[in-house]
DNA sequence: CCAGAAATTCAACGAACGTTGAATACTAGT
DNA sequence: ACTAGTATTCAACGTTCGTTGAATTTCTGG
């Protein structure tokens, strides 16, 4: 085995080890898991867990870094992209929110596997006053900040209040239907299920980009 | 003392202790909270937690429990009078979002403190798939399909999966804007304040009704 | 003033927690 | 085959966890 070889099967241990905290830590929160759970899932010893990481809470901040460029990437080039397709006129609203959501949509679509635990992570960190307000602000707040200009280009007459708090039911409605908490799944008996990409996608930039509109044009 | 007083000072006590549970299980979770926290906030002894309930779970649902009956009432008194103004005809979407939002809006105006955390701590079991699957569905889901049969009736010709969706949309709007997270405060940099009731009433309805009507009236 | 119930405290249980240092297995280069 | 180093395991530490049974205080009704 070469050296490159070795330096792999470490990092696919690593991966492993992320991919169980990921997902144990999405269901029942950092503090409902241990890392001796978290390494039963993983399948390797407990104290490995420290060769690979620092504390409990490196491994978690980890788990959070792991996708985050990828996604913030993804999202900020379909930005651009609508913005290109703009050249001289500004983008529609429900454009931009569709370039805002469509990463999230490809990626639960393409790798769900890979994707559904960090976005329940997320579903939770961002309604907890605890982990949110760091968490949040630090890996997506700058994101946020570059869409929330395009929407202010897009609705030239809304008020920045208006704007601000149109974007803050965006990310709840955002956070919660791409957590598959499976709630509508009960609620609608069937009806509608909380997988349903393609659902989700036809229907959500649509109605949110009908609030933007509707607190835009305030009499 | 009479027996009567004695008993007010047992239901004090009791209270003392869900207090101490509500506030802390909302900041830091069910898990990261340990009953000797708990009972140190609400001064008191460690063993006497087993004493008003049966175990710490038994001690969450009694937070739990103890706001629900209280919020769903106001909630369908306030739908109830939104139709008793509308003998003949149907109410808008807008009325009936309002007679769901309106009481815990006033709630959180008039008696700020006692109901803050219970919001936080819906929130996050709103977002969370292990404790949100049962808790929601039993305390929630009944008043939720009777607003829903509501927006039914204001919005003839939505189709069901739309209306679902749209209630979903709503849901995590709603419970991220209560649970007062404080991440408006600071992606708008001060413009918005999480506590500005005022300033969700003028807009929560509105921007939701509209959701709804852009998927009722889909092409 | 006393009996007895009710509310609260004391002391402790075994289990699980995060974390660590030393020991081991494995493999790459010499 | 030997060595060096890296990945992994073993065994244990002190602490905190949820929970309990017995002791104790507090107060009421007789």
């Amino acid at each position: 085995m070469s050296a490159r070889q070795k330096a792999e099967q470490k990092q696919q241990t690593r991966n492993r080890i992320l991919d169980a905290a990921e997902e144990l830590f999405a269901q029942r929160s950092y503090e409902g898991v241990s890392v001796r759970q978290i390494m039963h899932q993983a399948d390797a010893d407990v104290s490995l867990a420290y060769y690979h990481f620092k504390s409990k809470r490196d491994l978690f901040d980890q788990v959070m870094l792991r996708r985050v460029e990828t996604l913030n990437d993804l999202r900020l080039k379909a930005l651009e992209a609508v913005e290109r397709r703009h050249p001289d006129d500004a983008p529609t609203a429900e454009e931009i929110i569709e370039a805002f959501t469509r990463p999230l949509l490809d990626l639960l679509a393409t790798e769900h596997d890979d994707w559904t635990h960090y976005f329940q992570l997320i579903a939770q960190i961002n309604s907890s006053p605890e982990w949110g307000g760091e968490l949040m602000t630090r890996y997506f707040d700058p994101l946020v900040s570059r869409f929330i200009k395009a929407l202010r280009k897009a609705l030239p007459d809304i008020e920045e209040a208006d704007l601000y708090w149109s974007y803050h039911f965006l990310s709840g409605a955002l956070t919660l239907t791409f957590a598959e908490t499976g709630r509508i799944d009960n609620l609608s008996n069937g009806v509608c299920r909380s997988s349903d990409m393609r659902a989700i996608g036809e229907r959500m930039p649509r109605f949110l980009a009908a609030g933007f509109r509707a607190l835009a044009s305030r009499d």
